[in-house]
DNA sequence: ATGAAAGCGCTAACAA
DNA sequence: TTGTTAGCGCTTTCAT
């Protein structure tokens, strides 16, 4: 066992005491130029390499923050753990990753057996209301979730109702007037969109209609579908997100409906397969990258001061919402110029 | 600040010493019946949570492994982190995270200092050779990987190369002679793809040509559009990823060939994309979640056995390869009964 | 500006 | 079986 070498190796070598050395491998408190410089020079000379542990005994400060996913194969993480392990490198601070569907409390256990300086929550982790352990007063970000799950959480997410609103906008600048939304109900991402996109559609004094749908292609085929052959038929679609709005693309074919010529297709998240240039689905970016390095400061602010506000139940917790960015495509156009259809009978 | 409940506390409480209460926690060691659930309940009515710094130091066991990413965007790592998290979970360990690319040896230094019991590199880390710093016998493994960037390290990936023989087999099968390749030269994914494609187009006596795409859509539609111009024009398309096939499925429309009548098409890596009903592409799923969990598995046990052999240098380190899955979706199909056009005047 | 010394909370080797 | 006693490597008063 090749003993490894401790900051007393270092201290014996520059010829300075334990504390000398400490402060000045920290650059913390006083020490002469000249020992600084010993001692640099020695630890270097002998591959010194601090022990973390040690130092989160003698400090009770980790450097290590939980980071808690919901799920990791929700795509939407991906960019927000990388914004997230950007943001907390930038601050000092290691991720310890965990999956909260496969390891539950556990994790969080785990998490406060380390001494976390702070824990991120990404997503809306189910039941964590009652499973997570009593977190004191450790500092918690929220990314990407409706509503704090634990009280004095900071909450940091996408504007969901405002990437909403500017896809009907943008369907209403182009002329739409009917459209549907097909809609995920339940979730907190699908009732912020679904939100948005009503309160828009009312403000343009739209003839909207919404239809539960879900989050997977054949949901959404499904669902459009339906709505696709209601009368009068919308001239425009939006749906929840771009796997439900591919599978609208699957029923507007099988209809014999051209994209955009007969009808406008929307999604949102702009995956990958939204920008296939045979897709060119209009969809919405939601920086979600971002999110993840806003939440990083986020927290590393609120370590630095003085945790989370004991405050608890209030929802008075800050809340961030970022602004998501609409990508036009290929599959928005303006309606067709459609002869108005004699009205069905409907009065009688 | 509230004091933390200690060991102390706990053994005070059960009215034992301090040794009894750690060995009775662990249940190592010979402790009383009786004794060992007095400290139980006692640890358990003060809420009581082991410190794992101090755990670390005593007995230089810290329960963290380092999970270092080439790349967190690369899709393709999804599934094995979550394997990889799933399966260090069952270990007993965390794994602390960190983008190569974004934070480069700074990660591995941090992991050296936390006192990691191993190490995971995910991908092929650029320049991992030369920037991390030396690891000692630390155990290692390398996920996703053409070969250790380590020495010694062991290796879990995916066979790329069965993978595409897979591909062959089943165009072969469905009676097809002139397949295309579209390759990714260079990177050691796309390197064994098209080691797999030329030796099964060898064995089977094949009129194969590979030709050098890349790995987005674009490179894809760019090198199809040459090769599906050329005569005699190939009967079937096999890229190196998704994104690239689908290029070429763009590229075949702009040519007017129909999908799977005139031109079978394939990519790899099973991506939602392909999985959309409209596009139905036939492609190889990595099972690259069960790598992670291999990956997982192996590095427990080099953790738990005696570390990384300090052999050195020599390729005879453990190299694990896992067996893709091929998924026949409806992109491919018989080659089309084409007449045999007059031979274009060649020995002229 | 510098050094001595007292912990931090736990494990492990030892003695009883 | 059980309790005592050293550390583990670092930070941090507190004198000097």
């Amino acid at each position: 066992m090749a003993k490894s070498v401790t900051i007393l190796d270092v201290a014996a070598r520059a010829g300075v005491s334990k504390s000398a050395a400490s402060l000045a491998l920290r650059g913390t408190g006083y020490v002469s130029e000249a020992r600084r410089r010993a001692v640099l020079e020695a630890a270097e000379e002998l591959g010194y390499r601090p022990n973390a542990a040690a130092r989160a005994m003698g400090s009770a400060r980790s450097g290590i923050v939980g980071l808690i996913l919901d799920d990791l194969r929700n795509p939407w993480y991906v960019p927000a753990v990388e914004g997230l392990s950007d943001g907390l490198h930038a601050a000092g601070l290691s991720p310890l990753l965990g999956d909260w569907r496969l390891e539950g409390a556990a994790l969080a256990e785990r998490c406060l057996e380390l001494r976390v300086e702070g824990l991120v929550l990404v997503g809306t982790l189910d039941g964590a209301e009652e499973l997570l352990p009593p977190l004191g007063p450790l500092p918690v970000v929220q990314v990407g979730a409706a509503r704090a799950q634990v009280p004095g959480a900071a909450v940091v997410t996408n504007d969901d109702a405002e990437g909403a609103r500017r896809v009907v906008r943008h369907l209403t600048g182009l002329g739409h007037t009917r459209i549907a939304h097909l809609a995920d109900p339940g979730t907190s991402v699908g009732d912020a969109r679904r939100a948005g996109f009503e309160e828009e559609a009312r403000r343009a004094g739209l003839d909207a209609v919404t239809v539960p749908a879900g989050r997977t292609e054949e949901a959404g085929r499904l669902a459009a579908l339906g709505v696709l052959r209601s009368e009068p038929r919308p001239t425009a679609v939006f749906a929840v997100n771009d796997m439900a709005a591919l599978g609208a693309l699957s029923a507007a074919e099988e209809l014999g409906l051209r994209v955009p010529e007969d009808l406008s297709l929307a999604g949102y998240d702009d995956t990958p397969a939204a920008r296939l240039r045979a897709v060119g689905l209009t969809s919405v970016d939601n920086a979600s990258r971002e999110a993840g390095r806003v939440a990083a400061a986020l927290l590393a602010e609120m370590i630095a001061g003085h945790g989370r506000p004991p405050g608890g139940a209030g929802p008075g917790a800050a809340a961030t919402l970022l602004n998501p960015e609409l990508k036009v495509r290929t599959s928005t156009a303006p309606p067709p110029a459609v002869v108005r259809r004699a009205r069905p009978a409907q009065a009688g």
